[in-house]
DNA sequence: GTATATTTGTCAAAATATGACAAGAAAAAT
DNA sequence: ATTTTTCTTGTCATATTTTGACAAATATAC
């Protein structure tokens, strides 16, 4: 089963036998602050996530596959029944897809 | 092909025969904001999709179903392939789930 | 025990979202 | 065709949220 964003950074810091202070020096951010990072109680900065990616040599894409995943786990957990909501969400990505390719650009 | 949520908003009240400021008044808001989020420009506020609900007597889960799948499908699309992320997040809310069992509590 | 690492709390500053209003553009009514 | 109504867009002050930073508390290792 799928672990957090937060646990997923954690687990390479770890597995690459590095400190939460020398990690954080790599991705120019407090050290304090990456441990709440990696106990789901902030998140992770968008922005960073090249560093991250630079740093341990991990496929941005997938990366952000797992950073944006989170994203919306977290939003949905609790508020709403699950697997319908991202069906739809499934559709509607689409139907802006489409929507972008009549107008050009989109605006959102 | 689904719409989006503004979309779907703007229908709710041209099918009611409503104008903007009529419905923006059942809201408790502006109209120049509303037809900003029905034209995709704002985001329409979470709090108030009960008077939403309860105006249009519409079932609130299908309501909000309907609201978080535009949240989502807003921030992935153009940023991330969808169908992988989608399905990802599916598992990380089972996760948290499971973990809320465990735990009894989960701050995110 | 001391040193190092991690976690937690707090708070000011930065970034973002919201409410409000004015003015322009489009549509409808007369 | 001009007046009235509706809709759209721009702007801005305020409210809310997020972030960076640091201090202090706790936990782990030596």
């Amino acid at each position: 089963m799928k672990e957090t964003f937060g646990e997923y950074v954690k687990r390479l810091r770890t597995e690459n036998n590095l400190t939460l202070t020398q990690l954080a020096a790599q991705l120019d951010m407090d050290s304090a602050n990456l441990s709440k990072i990696e106990n789901g109680k902030r998140d992770f900065d968008e922005k960073r996530l090249i560093k991250l990616a630079d740093f341990f040599s991990l496929n941005i894409d997938i990366l952000k596959t797992e950073f944006f995943s989170d994203l919306i786990a977290k939003k949905i957990y609790q508020t709403n029944y699950c697997h319908e909501t991202l069906m739809l969400a499934e559709e509607k990505i689409k139907y802006l897809q489409q929507k972008q390719i009549k107008q050009g650009t989109l605006n959102l």
